[in-house]
DNA sequence: CGTTTTTGACCAGCGC
DNA sequence: GCGCTGGTCAAAAACG
């Protein structure tokens, strides 16, 4: 509605922007991040993940079958340096070459496996300086040599032993095969455990919560049933604790208190790993929606078009989920590694210093947007919100970020948090990696309260936070005593992402699917790696790990609760 | 000249 | 219904 009054109002306010020396231009053009282009390279091919499943008892009888050393597997040009690091002396080739020896002998041509590898051509097979068992192969061969036959001898030797490197390079395309697939255990466990995790983090809270509840009604045949039910399940979607707005939206538990259980299959769906992706997530979501008897409110909608409009509910949750970043800064905005647009300025409520809207640029219809707000306060505080999905694939610098607020806002979307009293603080115990985490509760903060669910990181408590923004000798803005510093936080996060990356390389898996496996925990860990970088940041991120859904697209974020209930936003 | 920023206007939600 | 506020749009201006 064309509300007349709108344009004296914005005028006004308008006057009152003017007024702020720091309203004009006060968000210069500085903030264009461009990719950091990363020379991190994937780590993909391991070479310790590649060597162990050699070392491995199941290995070893495998190597039984072949008649001829496989010492030149280590030395062979054509091998992937990659791929075959030059063993150490260990025990496995000592195995290897005694196995061979006996091979050998069984064959009953001892001799000639030993002149092939005395006088044949290829000099990689006669290495031998860490084999025992092939010096004595070695010691035989002035046998054949000494022969007038040598010549014959070395040609059927010659053919004798392309053929054994012809089996040995199968085997080594076997051993390849097999540390693939060891990879690929691997990252399903890693997968599961991070599943395992939040799923335990998520039970935590349950737990907790329905001990401070104390709610006599719990213990009602279909209320218990319900829970238990669903706890046992390991379903994160706790009736109790998600927020009212959730399930106004579409989200809500199928755990609620008036909601039957959920079917075997959703089960299933809701045991089996969490959604990776946006799709995935919001077909869960959906899968809620419509156990959901619409509420009053925005389901309204979707009573009308349930399919298309929990969609839109959905989608619109999602979006409005937001994880909000308050950390020192002299700069305009902060480098996330994503590509931003400025779409409008405004001046807030209660808060003398404009609000600036941004929206992602990095592809055409991504709709995170991101707003950017001085603290009323403290003028040297930045709060940075961000909110909704990404659309599109990552760059490295962008991706921490992005996975760290998106796991935020899933921690909010899968009701891990309580609802009554609107504004918490984590746990620490509900910290998958406490020790990773001596962050204050404070840093960490909740909203269920204010009109969009809000999770706050405030950076700016820890008194040894690096990521107190100096000065900036250029534009940004970062905390470290480099002048360059301003660009190490998105390579940071980069980094971080990258080390997760390579843990999910043999998955051939897809920059988006890669993301959504990277846990915001891992995340965490491989921040707190890096001695330089704050601690701080890894505990609030870290704090919010809990129903940290790994998620590349996400960026959400949020903070200032529109409402405003963020105090230092004073708006 | 294409892209980005600025900024007045518009819209929707909410409270009274 | 009206006022207030947050958020967004879009034309004009600025920028590179």
């Amino acid at each position: 509605m064309a509300k007349g009054s709108g344009l004296s109002i914005d005028t006004d306010r308008i006057g009152c922007f003017l007024h702020h020396p720091t309203v004009i231009n006060s968000f210069p053009d500085d903030h264009h991040h461009h990719h950091h282009n990363s020379n991190r390279r994937l780590n993909h091919h391991h070479p310790k993940l590649k060597l162990e499943p050699m070392e491995t008892t199941q290995q070893v009888p495998n190597t039984i079958q072949f008649p001829v050393n496989l010492n030149c597997t280590s030395h062979d040009g054509d091998e992937d340096d990659e791929d075959v690091d030059p063993p150490p002396s260990g025990d496995r080739r000592r195995v290897i070459g005694e196995m061979d020896f006996f091979a050998d002998k069984k064959h009953g041509c001892g001799n000639e496996a030993a002149a092939a590898v005395a006088g044949g051509s290829d000099k990689k097979a006669l290495d031998v300086n860490v084999n025992t068992g092939l010096r004595l192969l070695t010691g035989n061969t002035s046998t054949c040599q000494s022969t007038a036959d040598n010549g014959k001898c070395q040609n059927s030797d010659d053919k004798r032993a392309k053929a054994e490197l012809a089996v040995v390079q199968a085997e080594l395309e076997r051993m390849n095969a097999e540390n693939q697939r060891l990879r690929d255990a691997l990252n399903q466990v890693s997968s599961n455990y991070n599943t395992l995790q939040m799923h335990l983090i998520t039970l935590t809270q349950h737990q907790n919560h329905r001990d401070r509840d104390h709610k006599p009604e719990n213990n009602s045949a279909n209320g218990n049933s319900e829970e238990n039910n669903n706890i046992l399940h390991g379903g994160f979607s706790g009736g109790q604790v998600v927020p009212r707005q959730f399930m106004d939206l579409g989200l809500a538990s199928a755990a609620d208190a008036n909601e039957p259980a959920l079917s075997p299959s959703e089960e299933e769906r809701l045991r089996s790993p969490l959604p990776v992706n946006n799709a995935a997530a919001k077909e869960l979501c959906d899968d809620h929606a419509r156990e959901d008897s619409p509420e009053d409110g925005p389901n309204k909608v979707a009573r009308l078009n349930p399919a298309k409009n929990v969609d839109q509910a959905t989608e619109a949750t999602m979006r409005k989920a937001r994880v909000s970043v308050r950390a020192r800064s002299e700069a305009p905005m902060i480098s996330d590694g994503c590509q931003w647009r400025k779409y409008g300025q405004k001046m807030a409520k209660g808060n003398p210093c404009p609000r600036a809207y941004y929206r992602c640029t990095m592809a055409a219809a991504c709709p995170v947007r991101k707003q950017v707000q001085r603290c009323a306060e403290d003028r040297s505080i930045l709060t940075t919100t961000y909110e909704g999905n990404h659309n599109h694939p990552l760059p490295p610098a962008a991706m921490a970020m992005a996975s760290t607020t998106s796991s935020a806002a899933r921690m909010l979307l899968s009701g891990s948090m309580p609802s009554s009293d609107g504004l918490i603080h984590h746990h620490p115990n509900f910290l998958p990696r406490p020790s990773l985490l001596p962050c204050p509760s404070t840093m960490a903060t909740i909203s269920a309260s204010a009109p969009f669910p809000t999770v706050t990181l405030d950076l700016t408590q820890n008194p040894n936070n690096p990521l107190q923004f100096q000065r900036p000798p250029a534009q940004f803005h970062l905390p470290f005593p480099n002048p360059n510093a301003a660009s190490l936080l998105p390579q940071l996060f980069g980094q971080a992402v990258h080390s997760n990356q390579s843990k999910f390389s043999g998955l051939q898996m897809s920059h988006d699917a890669v993301q959504q496996q990277n846990s915001l925990a891992e995340t965490v860990n491989a921040l707190t790696a890096d001695p330089n970088f704050t601690a701080a940041l890894a505990a609030a991120i870290g704090s919010l790990i809990g129903g940290g859904q790994p998620n590349n697209n996400g960026n959400n974020g949020g903070s200032i609760s529109s409402g405003n209930n963020n105090s230092n936003d004073s708006k």
